[in-house]
DNA sequence: AAAATTGTATTAAAACATTGATACAAATTG
DNA sequence: CAATTTGTATCAATGTTTTAATACAATTTT
């Protein structure tokens, strides 16, 4: 579980907000399955020479976010129950991160055959790296 | 071109950038078109009751990202021309925005067909809201 | 050409966010 | 049951962002 994860302190992106990244990404894509333990707080944080703290953080809001599920002496786990938000609000979740994304592309000039094309390649890519 | 647009100063979003997401949402849904003049600073300061420096900083984020295009003395419109990036840069552009739903919704435990339902809904949503 | 209309620039205050130092608390291990 | 391992809470310092007050500059109107 060492060297998963990279922080840039100068990205302008702040760190515990990159190591979410990094860890919503690792589990969205099967890299970190469910009941999987990840490092404790002092540990990466040494690793990534960075305070406990922003650590703590980015594993507290994946916790508050129902991802990860934390237990005190034992340990931060990727979590595999059932998800917090009922199937209609996570629809209605999804369905408004779409929504900016076709903002997005329309005023990029982005027609709806190339946005589709995309879509497919994208979607493909990630159900391909979920089946391994 | 009154009351087209509404902020709420207690919603913890910037107000600045709220209005630049219905000045946005506006543009690619069609409601606004190439060559309309947008409400002069002040007087969409007046009407939202901020100050003008607000309005002023959404329009001009717009038009660094080539969506709105602003003159002195004269006003602020919408940008009919050529898109400021390359097909490719905006590609990518959109890959990446992609992408990010991509991993919210597996980690939401949302389902590669159900994902596909919702964007060919939102999708054609908009391409009919474009129609008109 | 003066007045009015419009966007732009500068600067400062206030609000907010990020990171770090340090101490606390629960569970596990020997 | 003491020591260790782990997450949690509090608080302060620093940095960044947002908003506002005010003045400037270009164009259009009268």
């Amino acid at each position: 579980m060492k060297n998963w994860f990279y922080l840039n302190p100068r990205s302008g992106i702040p760190m515990y907000l990159q190591l979410k990244e990094q860890i919503k990404t690792a589990v969205a894509g099967g890299a970190l399955r469910p009941r999987d333990q990840l490092p404790p707080v002092r540990e990466l944080a040494v690793a990534l020479t960075v305070n406990p703290n922003t650590v703590a953080r980015a594993y507290s809001e994946l916790e508050r976010e129902g991802i990860l599920s934390a237990e005190q002496g034992r340990g931060t786990f990727v979590n595999g129950g059932e998800p917090l938000l009922r199937e209609e609000e996570r629809q209605v979740q999804i369905k408004s991160l779409i929504d900016k994304v076709l903002v997005e592309a329309f005023n990029l000039r982005i027609t709806g055959d190339q946005l589709n094309a995309i879509w497919e390649e994208r979607l493909k890519a990630w159900e391909n790296r979920l089946q391994r």
